[in-house]
RNA sequence: GGCGACAUAGCCAAGCGGUAAGGCAGGGGUCUGCAAAACCCCGAUUCCCCGGUUCGAAUCCGGGUGUCGCCUCCA
């Protein structure tokens, strides 16, 4: 298996520092609103990179914080005139509510930079002790100078940093790419007590420390968004390294841009989507599948008219599962022909396929396509007459693989209870062998009404929920 | 100024030295009471342009052109 690593720009072989552990963090949302798109890129990736491990038997220590105090909590909590605890709570549940929809599966362990403010005190103590930091008014800098290897990470070269530095300018610092550890209390600010005064963390520090909490000292793979490679991961690096004098984590992985329209996504041009008022108009998993059918480094475009394309794939996938489970259902246990053993033969090569896509640096797009042609080839081989245990057999590995990519088509579900759609579905049989058309149009399109949509097939009718 | 990415059919998008995957949209057909789903057939003599390396290049090298990103809070 190999993963391209944004330390060395190559793609190299994956090898975890344990034999079948994977320690593997993954910076998670600053909680102040709901998720965007973009958001939703960076852990809907990471999490098929994930299930992916998992899928090839690697136990995988997940984590992913919730950062849940910073200026842009203070200031909503300020708009809305309450507390900043309050904001963190309330969209940490938001954002389970949306990762959840998009399949994301819970981390191992979700930390929040407010319950870890003693670890991290003491950490930036160590980076006093060595020297890597220095007080200012009650303020704590980390003095990026000492840290030989700064910009490592970026490819960025300090001098010339600082020759640009459109870097904001404080005067407190000994140098403009200097960044908090510990910022000393505003007026009206939530603060904690610490050897320097009261104050709060900077943002930096709480990935470094709580990573290494739950995860050791060097991790097998850091992950994040690529506007987080500088200055962010550079910085952890920084304090990591400098702390613990060895390496923080042995692979980066880091996403494409998403933008919208054909635009950088930003609040100023308004042009940006919230997962919310998303997945209220598509099936959660049509914008899943969206984020994967491109390479995760690649750049992506984001419109709806996309999305729409998407979701007309998505459809594909889905009808294919509900056209396997029909036929499970109708088919009866024989034994397989000698076509069907070919059948076999040619759905354990896709199967193959699809595992080499992902072992060469997650290639979900090709993963999908092989998706796809399992599909075309189920439904042109398989129906009423074939043997049970063969479209079992395809149908379990048609979602088993869809599940290493959190696609689960649970709106493909083919399982009505509701005694009354039974009845009328019944009914519309009755009305179909006496051709009595118009009653039973008349059912469909009330069925249809109800989210039921009913297909008659050669072998009986076929239903399928929709949104 | 520094660093980097990308340019493949109407749209989206894999492929990264061996002769163009897959999806969407479109056209034609089969099946069907109708509908839906599905299946079959049709599309780039060609991968931004120009050179070069090679038996062979979308894939490697050089040079253009064009888009975009990072260097500032941001996934």
């Amino acid at each position: 298996m190999r993963l391209y690593n944004t330390m060395t720009r190559t793609k190299e072989e994956f090898k975890p520092l344990k034999d079948k552990v994977v320690n593997m963090y993954v910076c998670g949302p600053t909680v102040y609103n709901y998720i965007h798109i973009g958001n939703a890129r960076a852990f809907i990736v990471f999490d098929t990179v994930r299930r992916y491990l998992e899928y090839k038997g690697y136990t995988v220590n997940y984590v992913q914080n919730f950062t849940d105090i910073d200026d842009k909590i203070i200031n909503r909590a300020k708009e809305e005139n309450t507390t900043e605890k309050e904001i963190a709570e309330r969209f940490i549940e938001e954002y389970f509510k949306d990762a959840d929809a998009l399949g994301i599966k819970r981390a191992t362990v979700h930390p929040r930079a407010t319950e870890h403010i003693d670890d991290i005190i003491e950490f930036i103590k160590i980076l006093i002790d060595k020297g890597y930091a220095y007080v200012v008014d009650g303020n704590v800098y980390f003095e990026t100078a000492k840290f030989k290897d700064y910009g490592k990470l970026s490819h960025k070269n300090i001098d010339e940093l600082m020759a640009g530095a459109r870097v904001e300018i404080d005067e407190k610092k000994k140098n403009p790419l200097d960044f908090a550890l510990w910022k000393a209390q505003k007026p009206g600010e939530p603060a904690w007590d610490s050897p320097w005064g009261k104050g709060r963390p900077g943002w930096h520090i709480e990935c470094s420390v709580m990573s290494t909490k739950y995860l050791g000292k060097t991790l097998d793979i850091h992950a994040g968004g690529p506007d987080l490679i500088f200055p962010h991961h550079e910085n952890e690096i920084a304090q990591s390294e400098a702390a613990y004098d060895q390496p923080f984590s042995k692979y980066w992985m880091h996403i494409g841009y998403l933008n919208v329209n054909n635009e950088k996504m930003s609040k100023s041009k308004g042009n940006f989507f919230t997962v919310r008022e998303l997945t209220e108009k598509y099936d959660p998993e049509v914008l899943r599948l969206f984020m994967l059918m491109a390479h995760y480094r690649s750049p992506i475009n984001f419109s709806l008219d996309l999305l729409d394309q998407a979701k007309s794939a998505y459809e594909r996938l889905s009808n294919a599962v509900v056209n396997l489970k029909h036929l499970v259902n109708i088919t009866k246990d024989r034994e397989l022909s000698d076509e069907e053993k070919d059948l076999i033969v040619k759905f354990d090569e896709y199967k193959k396929q699809f595992e080499e896509a992902m072992d060469d640096d997650f290639n979900t797009a090709d993963a999908i396509s092989v998706l796809f042609e399992m599909a075309k080839t189920a439904n042109a081989n398989l129906n009423g007459n074939s043997s049970k245990k063969l479209v079992e057999y395809i149908l379990e590995m048609f979602l088993k693989l869809s599940d290493v990519l959190g696609l689960s088509y649970k709106n493909a579900e083919t399982e009505i209870e509701d005694e009354e759609i039974l009845r009328l579905i019944e009914e519309r049989q009755k009305a179909r062998k006496e051709k009595n058309w118009k009653l039973a149009d008349e059912i469909r399109d009330k069925l249809k009404e109800r989210g039921i949509i009913l297909e008659d097939t050669p072998e009986g009718v076929r239903w399928k929920r929709i949104r």
